[in-house]
Order: structure tokens, then sequence, then C-alpha cells
RNA sequence: GGUCCUUUGGCCGAGUGGCUAGGCAAAGCUCUGCAAAAGCUUCUACAGCGGUUCGAAUCCGCUAGGGACCUCCA
């Protein structure tokens, strides 16, 4: 079975063939950085990180470019419109750079949280400006492009009548060039009535007198538009063409529709091969997203600290929550839906750390060749759903299936002969591959304390002498101010006792 | 208004026309001095109506609800 990828552009799975056979190139819309990460970030930057680490795994090498958007247009949150361009506000607050290095760091902290490996390279949009200006003289020189008081903006009338511009998106080319003559869709936006047509979009924004973020252009200063950062950059770093372009869908139009029209232009050949796009993560049927007022902030989700959280939650629950729906599926966030799968986790990962304890005695033949083929057939299966567009939910359900088994044979109920020691093997070799490799979980408990653990040993070895000479006030006295400090202790089948923090 | 998507058991969530996904919760049992954990068992749902078909959660139509995009948005 070969990798089958689900490519927004034709809406269908396709075969992967890469442009270069072994090597990927893959440019994901990162975060712009004039505020908080929330929850509904973290989907795509955790399903692209899953995708990158699954094409490494599958031995291609990998070009994973992810930006930083910290150009434009933008507010801090919270934050008053006018504040940001008075003059005192300038000296009061903070510089443009300032801010989006603080936030630019917290992205990074929360993406080290949910272990989701660094992009190979992360381009800034301020550290290209020169190659967007390029990009877009470019534009202009074939003519594809017209100023209008120093600003520039991309003709997409004269583009649609060689190109099928909203093929990506679905959008009907003759509604986006009528949309002035519609009410509800025109609106009071900054400049509309300089362009040709409504659909045409900004290359390059001249800056107001008072707007702080501004650079020297051909055309005078001011900021590049919404959506030539990504076609520059992704053109420097992966070429003319290149593989996988990922995003969440809210950016399908007119974020990707309109680079794809700016990148052709330049290139002559469309950019992307597959166009990847993560739905959107919901709350009560609802879209998590600024403009809603719904968000839950990372920092919040993990600390436990808003309205709609019962709890605190680690970043590895987030990141298991979301691997265990299919990525192009909405999924609905509640706190019990945290909860569950936070459960579900522990249950799953002490399995795993069970399994890979397990002795494997060489050459053994399954007792129970049934129990062993269905093990085999699950543990095959892994590859053939994640081939079929990184089906996550059916490998997770496998490894379920697979949970009880492992419990019973460290509890004897299912004698540790009954696999060979072969499917033994591949079973801990899988997991290690698929559960902290690929799906990138990790150790969720935090046993590692040096201090605690002689101490533990102390304690469990008294109490099982309480328990030898039946003193079982004591034992239980134990056990239960353990609990009360959040050390819960589990007394095994084979008489000895495992602790964990709770 | 346009384009598109969606509606699965108490909750979350897979589902490629035929064979109980899975998780959480709940109930019963087993093992434990008691717990916890674990194991076993039970809970067979696909918005409504109609159609196609030997057979539909899955395809088609209509109705109803929800949502996304059309504007910065993951």
């Amino acid at each position: 079975m070969a990798l089958h990828i689900y490519n927004s552009y034709v809406r269908t799975k396709e075969l992967f063939e890469p442009h270069t056979e072994g090597h990927v190139g893959m440019y994901v819309c990162g975060p712009t950085v004039s505020g908080e990460s929330h929850l509904g970030h973290a989907r795509p930057y955790i399903t692209f990180d899953l995708v990158y680490r699954y094409l490494t795994a599958k031995n291609y090498k990998v070009r994973y470019v992810r930006n930083i958007t910290d150009a434009g247009h933008f507010e801090e949150e919270g934050r008053e419109a006018e504040d940001k361009v008075s003059k005192k506000a300038q000296i009061e607050k903070m510089e443009p750079m300032e801010l989006v290095q603080k936030y630019t760091n917290l992205f990074h902290w929360a993406m080290k949280q949910f272990n989701c490996i660094e992009p190979s390279i992360e381009p800034t949009a301020t550290g290209h400006i020169v190659e967007q200006i390029g990009m877009i003289e470019d534009i202009i020189s074939k003519g594809y492009a017209y100023e209008v008081n120093g600003s520039v903006y991309f003709d997409v009338k004269k583009y649609a009548t060689t190109h099928d511009y909203g093929k990506l998106s679905g959008r009907v080319i003759d509604e986006l060039l009528d949309a002035n003559n519609r009410a509800e869709v025109s609106r009071a936006l900054d400049g509309q009535q300089e362009k040709r047509d409504t659909a045409d979009f900004a290359l390059w924004k001249a800056a107001p007198p008072e707007h702080i973020m501004r650079w020297k252009s051909p055309w005078g200063e001011g900021f590049p538009g919404w959506h030539i950062e990504c076609s520059a950059m992704a053109t420097k770093y992966l070429g003319a063409q290149f593989d996988i372009h990922g995003g969440g869908m809210d950016l399908l139009f007119p974020h990707h529709e309109s680079e794809i029209a700016q990148s052709t232009i330049c290139n002559h050949t469309a950019p992307v091969k597959y166009w990847m796009h993560n739905n959107m993560i919901t709350i009560n049927g609802r879209k998590m997203g600024k403009s809603y007022n719904n968000v839950i902030k990372l920092t919040e989700l993990f600390s436990g600290n808003h309205p709609l959280l019962a709890q605190a939650f680690h970043p590895m629950t987030v990141r298991f929550f979301i691997l265990q729906s299919h990525y192009r599926s909405t999924l609905d966030f509640s706190s019990e839906a945290l909860t569950a799968s936070e459960k579900a986790l522990k249950r799953l990962w002490d399995a795993h750390v069970i399994l890979q304890k397990m002795p494997v005695t060489p050459d053994a033949v399954a007792q129970d060749v049934e129990l062993d083929s269905k093990i085999n057939h699950w543990l095959s299966e892994f590859e053939v759903f994640m081939d079929d567009d990184f089906s996550t939910p059916k490998v997770i359900a496998n490894m379920f299936e697979m949970a009880p088994i492992i419990n019973a044979m460290k509890d004897g109920l299912i004698a540790s002969n009954a696999i060979s020691s072969y499917t033994l093997q591949l079973m801990k070799d899988k997991f290690v591959l698929f559960l902290e490799q690929i799906f990138g979980l990790q150790d969720i408990s935090n046993n590692s304390n040096s201090i605690l653990t002689p101490v533990m040993e102390l304690l469990l070895e008294i109490r099982k002498e309480a328990k030898a000479s039946k003193d079982f006030a004591t034992s239980d006295k134990i056990r239960n101010q353990l609990t009360a400090m959040g050390i819960v202790i589990k007394d095994e089948k084979d008489g000895n006792t495992s602790w964990g923090l709770a």
C-alpha cells in the first residue's frame, strides 16, 4: 500500500508521488504572532507534525517550511486600534518587533509542549521583504498587477481569463467579480475603492503616516499584502513546484487561492501538487476563532484557568485528543471530551509501558495461533490506515484492541507464550514507532524524581511488611495518605506494588 | 444571498452498500484483606420522509437542524 493523500485541489484522495523521488517539500502556514496561540491553532501544527513524522518514517527526506507571520497590519490582542498607531502609545507600549518576539517565543514554547518537531526552515515575513518586493515587481512586469496610490493590487479579472481562479476554494469567478453589486458582501475595506475590481487583492499596501510597521519599496513606504509572503518564501525555499502545502480550511479562500495565482504568474507553473487542509476545532458546534470570541488559549488549557475547563490538561492529552479524530473532520471541544481523552491515553500508555517491559523469549512459537494472527493483522493495519490519508483514529482503535491483551498477558490471564516471540517483538517495535515516533506522544507521568524514588521504595517496603503481618491499619494509612498527596499505588498480581503520580 | 460541508448510541468519535470501529461514562461479574488498576460481560446507534438496490449509516431526492467560507482568522 502506498500513501494516499486527500488533495483539496481536486477534492479526492490521490496517490502521493513527490516531485523528486525520495524528497518532499512541505509548506505549512504558520502563526500570526500578534497574539497568543489557542487550541484551534494547535490542530494544524499537530496535524502537520504528524504528516512530517510519517513521511520521515517512510524514509522521505522532508524539507518542512513553516512561516512566522510577523508583518502586516495587525494589533496586539486586547488593545485599542487607535492606541497602536498613536505616537504616545508607541512610547508606552512595545516595539512592534518586541511584540512579535514575545508571541513567537510563546508559540515555540507551546510547540515544544506538544512535542512538535521544529520545521526545517521557519522563515519570517519581515525577514523576506526583499523577496516579496521582488515577486511583486515580477508580477507587475508580467502585467498582472497595478499600482494605485502607493499600493499594488493583483489583477484577478485578467488572471481569471487564462487561469482557473477559484478552483481550489470552489469559488465562482463571476460572482467574485460581481461582488461589488451585492450589498451584503461589499464592506468598508480599506482601499476598496481604488481597486479595479473588488475581487483584486493587495500585494503591497501603502502605509499611512501613523502606521508603525513600514518598509521602503518602489511604490513608497508600506507593508506587504496578506498573501505574498507565503508565495515568496515557499518559492525561495521549496522552489517553483513543491509537494505539500498545508493549513487550516479557513485559509482556502482567499489566502491559498491568491497564493496559487501569485506563484503561477511568477513561476509559470502551479506551485503545489497536494493541498492539505485540516478542519476546525469547534465549541458547541461553532468554530473556535477570534471572531467568535470563544477561544481557549493554550496557556489556559495547560493551567485549567478558563470557565469552560473543569481541570488542567496536559499537552499530550490535547495532542492525543486531536489524533483521535481525523484531521479533515471538525472536532468538538468540551472539557468532558478532553477528560475522556486523558483517561484513554493513560490506559493506552500504561499498556505500552507494560508491553515494552515484557521479556521476549527467543524462538517461541505461538500457542494461540488465532490470537497471534489477529495481533499481526492489527499491526499490519497501522500502515494501511496511515497510508489512507493519515487515519490516526483507526490506528488508535487497533491499539486499543491490543491493550486488554497486553494487560491480560501481564496478569497471567493470557499465557505469555500465547503469541510468538516474533509477534511480541513486532508489537513492541510498532508501538514504539507509531505511538512515540509517528504520533509523537510522550510519557505523561512524571516519575523521574530522583529523591522520590528511593523514598517510595522505603514506604512500599514498610507497607509490604505491615500487610504481611495483617496490619492493615498501617498499610491503608500509607496508601490513603499517599493518595491524598497525589501518589497512586497499585498492588499488582505478582505481589509487587507500583506507584505513579496521579 | 452565493458556494460548500455536516447531522452516528448518555458523551466524544471512526465508518470504503452486506460481516458488533474505538474511547469515555454506566451496570453486573472476577481477581484482590479492602481499594485502585486490570480482565470478562452487557448497552447494536446512524435527523425525518421517500426512492434506487436482493441488501443503505453508506448512493439519490425532498424536509428540518447545525456549521464553514464569501472579511483578519488554524
